[in-house]
This record gives structure tokens, sequence and C-alpha cells, in this order.
DNA sequence: AGACCGCATATTTTCGAAAATACTTGACGC
DNA sequence: GCGTCAAGTATTTTCGAAAATATGCGGTCT
């Protein structure tokens, strides 16, 4: 599970925030029949709080159900990474050149103090997963939300927020990749340089080109890896 | 409520359909506290396919909640509704673009049936809503489907629709001008024939400017009559 | 042998009530 | 007079079990 343990303040939010951590870090992989009983136990709660916690995940896209037939890991494809991808392109590309004309002092240093954050723990490459990179990915997510908060668009936002999540599922493949040769720490640092120059064709272009090239290695990985519990 | 009755598979689909229609319909205004008392009444269930509802309709935009202090019908606001269209224009012409670019022979031949459908039906300008608009409402809600069907994007669709539903909510506001000087029709028209003839660029134009006439003539009613019910 | 039916089992969905939490009201102390 | 506390009420949240629905199995009939 990731940071965040108290901040629940109904057992149907706790739920929620369990599965979904699970389903994120791939102790529940994609296509896993979620029953109730071992969603009971597994969240040491009754049924109801189980339940809402699946009703707001499958519509925020993580699961999938059947009408009387059970919730199911939604699946991962390479279909829908590309569709993650270019949605993301178009709408946090938007988000983030309205931030950049609208952010002020405060948001150019909520970014500075984000990049710096994420900047100071080098990536923990070889290591497994799910323990270093965890703090790691919080950080990422920092920088990433932080880059179009001042989009001043509460829908852009909640959307981004939602695909960017939908988008860790897929990112956290690419962990296990043995040697990542991809310099991720270069994208970032172009979008934060332009977007602090106030350059938001370069920005988001460079965002554009971050967005394509984790989708590339994602499916690579997948390509290569067919593995039986993917189903591509 | 709307046209499907019996298409719900489960208590909570029903109560979730329900619910949301009264929403859209103005039956349960903006700001209204929602007890599940009274639900279950309205739903004639048990609490418990009423509470899955308001999750959803809350995932959805259209509730919102207290932790521990109850679901409210989400207030409008001429914020959020130039949220939702300037949304609208970003992700719907984009879809929009798409579709012209990717639909084959029978997108084509579902976009002109739903547009010839929709013509059919003259808007009953004068009369009470909800009786005789409910139907062009409907057929209103296909169109804007199919033009953007075509694009190959789940993900934009899903988005889109949710925020043609979202917008729903501040469009029928509109019906109430009692003599409606807007030529809808015509915006129709435009987005149609330019899609019909590939011109994707008239086309998301045509669309953009659709929205932007809706949501402007929207705020005028709200700026006018500055109703003790509709928070601003 | 193979398809179809019906019973037993597994699982989801719904219920009605209990527990937990928030709100109201009125009394008390300062 | 005014704020604070407490008991009672209203409401949400959770539970444990019943009802409804799907699944698997074994037997029968062709």
């Amino acid at each position: 599970m990731t940071a965040v343990a108290g901040t629940a303040k109904t057992l149907a939010e706790s739920a929620y925030l369990r599965i979904r951590d699970a389903i994120r870090g791939g102790a529940l992989p994609p296509g896993t029949r979620l029953r109730f009983a071992e969603l009971q136990d597994l969240c040491g709660m009754s049924v109801t709080p189980v339940r809402e916690a699946l009703t707001r995940l499958t519509a925020e896209g993580f699961t999938t159900l059947e009408e009387n037939r059970g919730y199911r890991v939604a699946p991962l494809s390479i279909e829908e990474l590309w569709d993650i991808a270019r949605s993301r392109q178009l709408i946090e590309g938007e988000a983030l050149r309205l931030s950049i004309a609208k952010g002020g002092a405060d948001w150019e240093g909520a970014l500075v103090s984000a990049h710096h954050l994420m900047k100071r723990i080098a990536r923990t490459t070889q290591q497994a997963p799910t323990v270093v990179d965890e703090d790691w990915n919080h950080r990422h997510t920092v920088f990433h939300r932080s880059l179009i908060l001042a989009c001043g668009s509460p829908i852009l936002l909640s959307i981004s927020e939602g695909l960017y999540d939908r988008a860790d599922r897929y990112r956290r493949l690419s962990w296990a990749i043995p040697d990542n040769p991809r310099a991720i720490e270069e994208e970032h640092e172009l979008i934060f340089k332009s977007a602090l120059a106030r350059d938001a064709e370069a920005a988001v272009t460079y965002l554009r080109v971050h967005y394509e090239r984790t989708a590339q290695q994602v499916e690579a990985f997948l390509l290569n890896k067919a593995q039986p519990d993917v189903s591509i």
C-alpha cells in the first residue's frame, strides 16, 4: 500500500484506497476476479464498504463489472495504453498551456519545489519495486500534478488525475525492465525548464514527447514478454 | 424519468438512472440535500442500492459527498458552466477531428440518420419541458454522440459522454427561456454538413461555436434570474 | 456419445437493523 | 447575557444474514 493510511474517514474509503493500490501495485493482476469474500478478508470489513469501493473503482476504470457476475481487475491492453497516452497528450497538454499562461509566483514556487524533491531521489533502477520506488513515484506524481495545477480548470485537472492513475498501472510495468536505457530525468528537465521559462509551446511539445516515449517503452515491454497473465 | 425503464438489471442501476434523471430534469434542484430515507422512498428499495447509486453519481460529478454528513445535488455555477464548455471544445473537438478522419460509410450513415431524426421533430419551444422535449433531447444526444463515434478512442468517448451529461443540467435551463432567439438547428446543420464533407477544421470550428453560444445563452439566463435556488 | 435438465453450490445483490457519527435543544455555569 | 456541555434525535455508515442469481455437476434420455 502507498503512503496514506489514516486519511480515510470511512471504511469504504479505506477499502477504496487499499484495493486501488493493490491494483496499481500489481498485487491484483489484470483480469483477476474480485470476490467479495476475499476482499472482505483483505480489508477486514463487511461487504457494504467493499462494494462501495468497487463501484467507485469501476467508475474510474480500474475494475469492470458484469452485472450479477462479479467484478474483475480491468485488463491492460496495448490499445488502451495508447488511448491513455494520446488522451493525456491532448488534455494535459492543454492544461499545461493554460497553467503556464495563468500561473503566478506561487505556482512557480510549488513547481520548483516538486521538481527538486523528485530529482533529489535517484530512482533505484535495480531494486525490487514497491519499496524505495514508491517514494519516488509519489514525488513524480506531485511533479506532474504541479505542472498543470494552475490551469484554472477543475475538470481538466480531475480528468488528468484520473488518467495519470490509470497510466500508473502501465508505467509500473516498465520498472520491471532490468536496465532502463531511457533518460526520464532529462525529459522531466526539459518540460520543467520550458514551463518555468513560460515557453508554452516547447513545454507542451516536451510533455507530449515524454508520454509518447513512455508508451513506446511499455509497448515494447508488453510485446516482448507476452506473459500469460497480461492479456494483450 | 427518461426513456429507459426495464433496462436496469439491478436495483442499484435503476436507482442510479432514476436519481440521475431527477437531477438532470430539475426535480432535484442544485444543492438539495439527499437523505437516504427519502431516496429509498422514491426508489422503493433499501439503502444499499441507493447508496451505490450515489457513489456512482458522485464519481460522475452529479452529486457531492461530505463524509458522514450526507450527499447533495452538485451545485451549478457559471464557472463550472464555462469549464464544461471549454473542456468539451477541447475534447469533443479532437474526437470530432479523429472521427472525420477515421469514420467509414457506416459512420456516415449513422450520422445522417441521427441528424435526420433530430430535425424531424420541431422542438416545441413554448411548451412545458420534460414532455415533448424529452424526445427531442434524446435525439439531440444521439446526434452529438454519433458525430464523434468513429473517433476510435474509448477514453475520449466516455469523457465526452460524461461532459455531455453534466452539460445537460445547464442546457435545460435555457429551455425555460420564453422565446429562444437562437438558431440551434442552423448550428447543428453547419457541423453536420462540414463533417459529412470531411472538412475537419470547419466542423471543429462550428462545434466550438456551438458550445460557446450554448454557454453564453445559459450564462445570460443565470445572470438575469439570480434565483435563490440556483447558487451562482 | 452427446445434449439437456434439475439439483446442489458458489457468489452477488438486497434487506432490515445495529453501530457510529453528526445535529439540535435546553439547561447550567460564568 | 452568552458560551459550553450533555442528552436526545436525526442521519449516515456498517453489519450479518436472507434473497436472488449464476455456476458446476451428475444423471437421464435420445
